[in-house]
DNA sequence: GGTATAAATGTAAGCGCTTACATTTTATGT
DNA sequence: ACATAAAATGTAAGCGCTTACATTTATACC
């Protein structure tokens, strides 16, 4: 592989010149430009990025964690951000967190070890008090799906709340009063904030909010399941099944009709999220739109703006769910 | 930050035995590393990464290059990359190729001139002579789900054909007589090889295959929606449709519902590669098992035998799919 | 104890760039 | 034409490590 020397000594001119024209801000004249970019060329010529980024205390790169690779939620997420980097010639440096503590510290540490000049997390397990910390060192980074009152600037997030309120306010206004509810792990905060829209559209309706139709469930397919068991054997009807996330949702739906029960004639289902896959669902699944493809974009336009100080579009850092409508709610009016 | 000067300094020895340690593979005798060791937590000592790998001439990251990022097929087989690269500190860097040959090869290059060690790639649209090309270069590649003679040892595939004919002979045991086909794109080897193990088990069977039957498909959704269209049209009666791929088989599912058809009583489904979400459809989808995490984990063990001179689990580069009995297959026997 | 050998440690030259500063060339104004 | 400022280019010192080679120290053997 040529060097910047090698090309130096073709062009004829020294190897700052050459750094120069390809860092191409200095001043530099037309002349000399040509010679040393046809040189390169002649020379098949690519910088090394590992000796740049040595000398100009830059790696380029930057980390991405997020709990899982696989799954519905996290690739529309990745995508985004590697989209908006791949443009700026930046490069992204994957780990997966898997939703525990000592996983997620550990993944953030080789992120940090491996000089990264920003990092993208999305935690969960992590406590606030170690963000909190880890915001004092170097390494700038933006939190996805996490709000730490102490850390504002630099949480992206959802309107959790008024999601949850969209969907109970679209399932009351289908006539629905008996309304049982599965929630995601009530020590996240997106789980309680979606809960809290619930009831919040709850009381406007004047429908008191049932704890016995109340599960918690983990975010999961089969907190979908339990749920929907254990919904199912207290003694409380219900016609409409609210659930946290779409995950959980197509639990409760493949579970109740396991015991016979129609979709969406008997039974309503509402999810929360808007994965690719409750289109494939049948019925198809009403749900709340999460804008996490945008959302990546914006936390990696809000590293281009930090870190590398680019101008980017207006960094925004709530966004708004939207009601999804599709076929698993049935109307009762 | 500390640097391994500091190190040394505070130890009371020179930097090559700081190194030494780093890379505990010299001889050094217990005593000096004991102070070494402890000279590098006093000053809260991290290796730079970059100034090893310019050092070293060796990057320590692996390049990743998929279709897409999301989608419920890459999920997995990132998944398993990560874990096996992570244990081992190697990086992976990702990109994503859009299944466009201009992006692809801007992928690849990108990728290379980020240093990387080795690659793995995952790419639909580039020529077989690009990657015999590349395989002169001297950045060592794998190859996922394609098959090239010349680069066989590097080549990591599915035996497509067989799960072809899996499908279609399970089909066919339950009774069915007039099978359509949605392939996938035939100017993609997977596409052709799964409809060879199709016509493969028809023929043990003494039917014959029915060209109009057949519908060229795109691995995507709408493939599916457009071919049940296509084929519903035709004046040939099917009982059961075997789709090349699980998108296309929920296509054709939710197109078969809205034109009132029952499923499975009415039309039979089959799918290919058992993607996470054929659990969640309805009716649950028979399918073929393609064992893309376990791909992936092959793939890195490649890399890290032939680039890092790991001894790894024995490698394999053809695996056997499998077929997945669901309830989307109605018996006709 | 002295020599031969092995083990431990040190010295210093890079790896391929960037960049502050110095120097030379060119343009500007009178 | 000449002084002066601005633009273009060059020089050389790092960035933080690794590693070949040289040197010192410990170990073994007779």
């Amino acid at each position: 592989m040529a060097t910047i020397y090698e090309v130096s000594k073709l062009a004829g001119v020294s190897l700052a010149t050459v750094s120069r024209v390809m860092n191409n801000n200095a001043n530099v004249s037309d002349t000399t430009r040509k010679k040393v970019t046809s040189a390169m060329n002649e020379l098949g010529y690519r910088p090394n990025s590992i000796a740049q980024s040595l000398a100009s205390n830059c790696s380029n790169s930057v980390g991405l964690l997020v709990s899982e690779l696989s799954g519905p939620f996290y690739g529309p997420m990745m995508g985004g951000i590697e989209n908006v980097f791949r443009k700026q010639s930046k490069h992204v440096i994957i780990a997966a967190g898997h939703s525990d503590k000592a996983r997620e510290e550990q993944a953030i540490e080789f992120l940090i070890s491996r000089n990264c000049d920003g990092l993208i997390l999305h935690v969960e397990a992590v406590s606030d008090h170690y963000l909190i910390e880890l915001a004092k060192g170097k390494t700038p980074f933006v939190l996805l799906n996490r709000f730490i009152p102490e850390l504002a600037e630099r949480c992206i997030t959802l309107n959790n709340k008024h999601g949850g309120y969209l969907a109970a306010k679209y399932v009351l206004e289908q006539g629905h009063k008996n309304i049982a509810y599965i929630s995601g792990p009530l020590w996240k905060k997106d789980a309680q904030a979606r809960l809290a829209g619930h009831k919040q559209a709850l009381l406007e309706y004047h429908i008191a909010f049932d704890e016995e139709l109340l599960y918690e469930g983990d975010f999961m397919e089969s907190g979908g399941t339990q749920g929907y068991k254990h919904l199912h054997a207290t003694s409380h009807p219900f016609t409409a099944l609210i659930c946290a996330n779409d995950e959980m949702a197509t639990g409760a739906m493949a579970c109740a009709r396991e015991h016979g029960v129609e979709l969406p004639e008997a039974l309503s289902i509402m999810g929360y999220d808007n994965v690719f896959f409750t289109r494939h669902v049948f019925p198809p699944l009403s749900t709340i739109n999460y804008p996490i493809n945008e959302m990546g974009r914006m936390a990696a336009n809000w590293i281009l703006s930090e870190v590398y100080q680019k101008t980017t579009p207006t960094l925004q850092t709530v966004f708004e769910p939207e009601l999804v409508i599709r076929q698993s709610i049935a109307n009762k009016t």
